[in-house]
DNA sequence: GATGAATGAGCTTTCATTCAT
DNA sequence: AATGAATGAAAGCTCATTCAT
């Protein structure tokens, strides 16, 4: 268990971030929740936005490294496709706390927020590299599997991006019109396994 | 044309909403932005909370008016399925504007906010309701069309009720972790309808 | 029964500024409470300050011209200040209503609001008038009293002022330090009348 | 000479409600008047209904702190009676300065600012209590006096106590009608002492 | 490294006042 | 005379950020 001050605030980070949204946490809060002071927040990140990006990179570059390891293993794109959002389910759906992730993904960066430093405009290129990857990588996947006839080509490859990944993340989040309550969700880590295997092997079915 | 300064405001609030997040969204821009003073837009809303919560109403009072029209024109709940699904589409995706809708929609309600004032109580009930009524409208479909052997009951409702709802969401706006920045999509409107029924008719397959 | 408008307003805002207070106090209650539109309040009175001033001033008018008429019936400088402090208690406790007289009294004038306009200078000045003039007829009264050895010659007019103004204000409205909450006060309206007579009298003693 | 910010924020907030009013008071000046950021006085003081609850209230258990210790040390109801009211002027006259607290008593507590928080409610709560005591302190001194037959028990004592209070408080703080402008009283701080001992006297005499 | 008092820009909200009708 | 929508200047308050210790 890591308890140098940095991870502390990252994770006290995250749990705020996901509870209250970006803009409603604040760093006061932060800071209460990893036991430290205010300023020590600003020591070791740059601003509020910092922290943010830092987590949402953090994410992406963790997935990435995930799928390109798995990657390696198989030949088959339509068994690759379903490692590869297997590989959100581990990361968010293993434990309880992990969910925070979901949430915080969910509400996506604040647009406006022109990226005013430098720092900050590197670390959002860099989450933007990071997301491109995750996009050309299924994509990827979608088309080679299209092309050996794997999966229906009747659908463009960007549409059943959007089905897995809309699929994936509300099945792993719960959020539908992020309105729901708070009420639990009705199934289990395992049927949110199941379901998305079926998904992508419905889109491998003569249709 | 509209030109009722109420309509003013309140579209000129959807787009700032969408634009810049509830969070971001400043009095000051919405008035702007409906060339309007700042004094007007409390004049006819009670406060930024008032505002935001009167565009989700009236967007969830659209989607479920039009749906209880829809489903009283069929007996299939396949059919009502696809229609359902369909109205998310329409009011979204007829205007370019209306994709603003998607994304206040993707960005929830403020948690913590409590809703201070009765007025702001109400509307937030309404608001429960109408979202609970939608759900209860595709659960319900689900449910029949399993029974009458239509879809498959290997998944649960909430199951088929998340692939669809996520799958419907991030077709329409885009959303892929909220991240993929401002291209476009690759892919039409029409390509939308079409994928949203392969999906829904994906269920009804034997497996 | 007086029903033209501009009494309307005078009264209803006698009435707004004695439950809330000059500075909370709102166009917008005077206006409604008075059962007349916001715009007609202004179209009679310059300014929130000019309704202030014109129930301020119109009040001291009043004591000053029943205390003229009174004390042209009596010689004696004792019964004639009995006389201009029971015209208080008339004024103000004949009528519950008037009661909020009292409490527009005591909260006096908003020292800060330099007296813009010219209307509002000269009621200002007019008021201060009424208010000196009210002042030395009690002073006048004091010292007449004085020199014929009717009452102490052991304080200052300006105390014996000061100890009649304010027993008269805190008998009649009720005040001790503002804070005394809502509680009636266990005295009638005639303890008043005694009290102050009472204590007049006390002065006329041999100390 | 205390320079710590909360007292220099607390000395400016007297200072300011006398001269405005509570409500003409703006933050921004009582912040300039103490020499200190606008943040920093909400940083010590939760909101500025806070500031002037925390001002009478630490008035009112000045006066009790000090009656409670000088009852002590009499029987005589009578002379307590006196020592109570040489309270006041000794807290308010001593000081040039301390005139302001006088001015912030006589506009008394804004009614309806319902007290919202907790901090609130327990600081009104312990000035309420606070003044409930000073009341029953002289109250009881009242009783206690006429039940010796030393002062009249012609008058009831809430009679008295209005008359020995509204006596006090004008002739401290110099209000009649609250308009009497700025001019000097023409009467010192002994004279005030005398008046107040004499009127108690007067009670004391056959009547 | 670590703290938290201090800052100040920026926000929502209120409300007297104006003015077209 | 009368209305009330519309304006805009303040005001209170929040909170990321800084900096002396």
């Amino acid at each position: 268990m890591k308890t140098d001050k940095t991870t502390l605030i990252f994770n006290a980070a995250i749990k705020v971030f996901a509870d209250k949204g970006y803009q409603y946490a604040t760093i006061a809060e932060i800071a209460k929740t990893a036991a430290v002071s205010k300023g020590l927040v600003h020591f070791y990140f740059e601003s509020k936005m910092d922290l943010l990006l830092s987590v949402l990179l953090n994410f992406l570059k963790q997935i990435n490294t995930i799928n390109k390891d798995k990657l390696q293993k198989t030949d088959c794109p339509v068994t690759a496709l379903k490692a590869v959002f297997e590989t959100f389910q581990e990361l968010l759906l293993n434990e309880k706390e992990n969910l925070y992730w979901g949430k915080i993904l969910n509400s996506g960066l604040p647009d406006r927020t022109e990226m005013k430093t430098d720092t900050l405009k590197k670390k959002k290129e860099a989450i933007d590299r990071e997301n491109r990857k995750l996009f050309q990588t299924i994509d990827t996947l979608i088309k080679k599997a299209q092309s050996l006839q794997k999966i229906t080509a009747e659908l463009k490859p960007e549409i059943i991006r959007q089905i897995l990944g809309g699929s994936s993340q509300f099945l792993t989040t719960g959020m539908y019109l992020q309105l729901s309550g708070k009420g639990g969700l009705g199934y289990t880590k395992n049927d949110v396994r199941l379901a998305m295997n079926m998904l992508i092997d419905s889109f491998a079915r003569k249709r």
